[in-house]
DNA sequence: GGGCCCGCAGGG
DNA sequence: CCCTGCGGGCCC
């Protein structure tokens, strides 16, 4: 039996997926000159000793877990995203599911760093619209700390950066699990309305929250969004690991080239209260590197009839 | 595994 | 200086 909190849900990723659909978003405008891959590449090799020393920077990251805990190498790594628990981190696997030009750039290794920094400086500036010099579409990182040093996106937490031209670029970090998305087309939601604070008596210092209360476009993220539609300035997009998506990369980060905000509106978002949400609608522009496809992610795609579900 | 609370970068 | 924010590490 399905609640009518499902219910309402499934109505309305099926409303945004026709959306997407209905704008010829679900695959790429041009075709890509390599064709894209289904699937990843037959070689998948083990793990040898020559990737344990390409990840070795971010393992060593996690030098203090490793202390405190008999387990292998591997473990440590799974500690970072509780999600993937139970799933192997196929480092090489990542690198042969992202397209060509992908390249791993983990830069928090840090010798013995409080927050494992040796280079705290960036060579690019993030308030910039369109490609960072240097990285290529397809670059992964473990963390956002990562992601943020090569300038791609800045924030550590939060999901929108921007100025006055627009957003700068975005994250999709699966925060809000009504979103869809189709790769060369995506929805988002607006940032605000959580209660960071908790209550007087319970006071909290939160930097996510569920959702409780409406959206805005007045809200400076939000606005900066809307600004994109209308200005419709290119905004890198920086895919993470919780995104519920077969686009989403298994584990860490990964930037996904350029999109442009082709749709600005606020609809009811799938919160318990029916909270409004700013939703927007992404479209990836042509002439990049075809988007690696996770074909382990089982997509749950039931939600094409809505009257065929009777039991 | 879930809850808590932190530093930090950015925008106004 | 104020505030926010789709991280993440630690403690339980």
């Amino acid at each position: 039996m399905v609640s009518p909190y499902e219910r309402q849900k499934e109505l309305q990723i099926a409303k945004n997926k026709e959306l997407l659909k209905s704008l010829g978003l679900e695959k790429p405008l041009f075709e890509p000159k390599e064709k894209p891959r289904k699937k990843a590449t037959p070689q998948k090799r083990k793990r040898t000793d020559e990737d344990t020393e390409n990840i070795e920077p971010s393992a060593r990251k996690l030098q203090r877990a490793e202390d405190s805990s008999e387990s292998g190498t591997l473990s440590i790594g799974l500690r970072r995203s509780s999600r993937n628990a139970g799933k192997a981190v196929d480092y090489s696997g990542e690198r042969t599911l992202s397209s060509p030009q992908s390249v791993i750039r983990n830069k928090t290794s840090g010798n013995d760093g409080p927050m494992g920094r040796e280079d705290g400086k960036r060579v690019h500036n993030p308030k910039t619209y369109g490609h960072i010099p240097g990285i290529a579409v397809g670059t992964w990182w473990l963390s956002r700390q990562d992601c943020s040093q090569d300038a791609v996106h800045a924030p550590w937490v939060g999901g929108i950066s921007g100025g006055r031209q627009g957003a700068y670029s975005v994250a999709l970090s699966g925060g809000y699990d009504d979103d869809v998305d189709l790769g060369y087309g995506f929805t988002y939601t607006g940032s605000g309305g959580r209660d960071l604070h908790g209550t007087k008596d319970k006071p909290k210092n939160l930097r996510t929250a569920p959702q409780s209360s409406d959206q805005s476009f007045e809200h400076s993220f939000n606005q900066m969004l809307k600004v994109s539609s209308e200005t419709r300035n290119p905004v890198r997009v920086v895919r993470g690991f919780k995104l519920q998506s077969k686009y989403a990369p298994s584990e860490g980060y990964r930037y996904d080239g350029l999109y442009v905000v082709e749709k600005a509106f606020m609809e009811k978002g799938n919160n318990a209260k029916g909270y409004l949400v700013c939703r927007y609608v992404f479209k990836r522009l042509p002439d990049q590197p075809p988007l690696p496809v996770r074909e382990d992610y089982e997509d749950l795609d039931s939600v094409e009839e809505p009257s065929a579900e009777e039991d």
